[in-house]
DNA sequence: CGGTCAATCGCACATATGAGGTATTTTAAA
DNA sequence: TTTAAAATACCTCATATGTGCGATTGACCG
């Protein structure tokens, strides 16, 4: 392997101390090297833009622009850009948002030097490396999060509203009359405590009841 | 440590061959022993429910019932238990539903013994051990998948939709007036390729628009 | 300068929906 | 076998919705 396919790594990240101690740990590891460190999206954006590194770590919490913006900025442009959260929150809201936002690793701050080049090694060769708790979020947030006790007949009937059938078309599937699709739909509201289609079905999926 | 407290394994895998060495693997392995081994859902659910291991080794194809399905019954009873699915397929589809379904980790068959005895330990300490490939199937899977091309006005009614307002309401909250929502809406439920609310609401929340 | 598009506003009408009530039958559990 | 829950069915009525049409304004672009 030629010295010249380090992997490329790009740095944001506002405390100085910080930025620092990764741009070495990072720098003074054979194949891998951190040409670029930032302290504000703002200043990073642009150049990652105009050559994209191979990876980039980003911190959420940034003066003005913070990392869940900056990397859904980045992947509008870049889409296979890899971005590695790296930060010391492990909010599942923060979590399911920088996903979201494209970010392919999400990384606890307290990750140890030789974890981290694991993980960069790991998100170039077309990996998701997260910290194992996060991991773990990522995969409770798959998980129905309230029962509500709704029977198969009303899932069933919940499902075909997501769907945007209409009552005459359920009852015709389900070979019932109208009325009862009705009756049905008015238990369904009851249990999932909305009054409408679109909370119904916004519920529903949310909670993955369907 | 003492000695007693290696992890308990059980493994559901309805191909002799692979299961016995899974089996060898596991139990010839320091801090860990497998005593349980089953060949289908049917067999393994009773005795898993009544005395639950550390963690299951759980593979998707089994005749009967499958893995998902398993997994489902299993963590109804004990939301807790720690099951890894370990399969040769990484179709997105499968590895949502087998997140849904309760699944802890995800591995691919070819993983080497020792990655699979790390897994083990992983997901025993509240991780949620994936191979690479499969990770990254999962983050990508929170990704806006198609770009609808919607603009920021014709977001924000859609949110509103999500939330059940209905045309007056949104029309009072965004100062305009209830012929303006209607358009929107129209012009939504065209992009969208739907016509009806329930539709918008679940293009939207599937696509991850709003 | 002409063209395009987003955002705004308007009218009319048939149908779908939500909300109120009541009641029978089937199934499952106690 | 009694009881409870689920599934079924019906009625009425005010309002919300989907959809047909047309129109004006302002911003931005070539």
């Amino acid at each position: 392997m030629d010295i010249q396919e380090s992997i490329r790594v790009a740095i944001v990240e506002d405390e100085q101390e910080i930025r620092e101690l990764l741009e070495q740990i990072i720098d003074l590891s054979p194949g891998f090297s951190c040409k670029r460190t930032f302290s504000s999206c703002e200043d990073a954006l642009p150049g990652l833009i105009a050559d994209p590194p191979d990876v980039v770590l980003m911190d959420i919490n940034l003066p003005g622009m913070d990392g869940i913006s900056g990397t859904g900025k980045l992947t509008e442009q870049i889409p296979e850009l890899n971005i590695i959260m790296l930060t010391i929150q492990d909010d599942p809201d923060l979590i399911y948002q920088s996903l979201c936002a494209g970010a392919t690793g999400y990384l606890l701050k307290d990750t140890p030097p030789v974890k981290l080049l694991q993980a960069i090694e790991e998100v170039r060769q077309g990996g998701s490396p997260m910290s194992p708790s996060i991991a773990r979020k990522v995969t409770m947030s798959f998980r129905p999060a309230v029962n509500y006790d709704l029977s198969d007949r009303e899932k069933e009937i919940l499902t075909r509203l997501t769907q945007g059938e209409n009552y005459q078309v359920i009852a015709a599937e389900l070979f019932i009359s109208g009325h009862t699709v009705r009756t049905h739909i008015r238990n369904i509201y009851r249990k999932l405590q909305v009054n409408t289609r679109g909370e119904a079905v916004s519920t529903a999926l949310r909670n993955k009841i369907v």
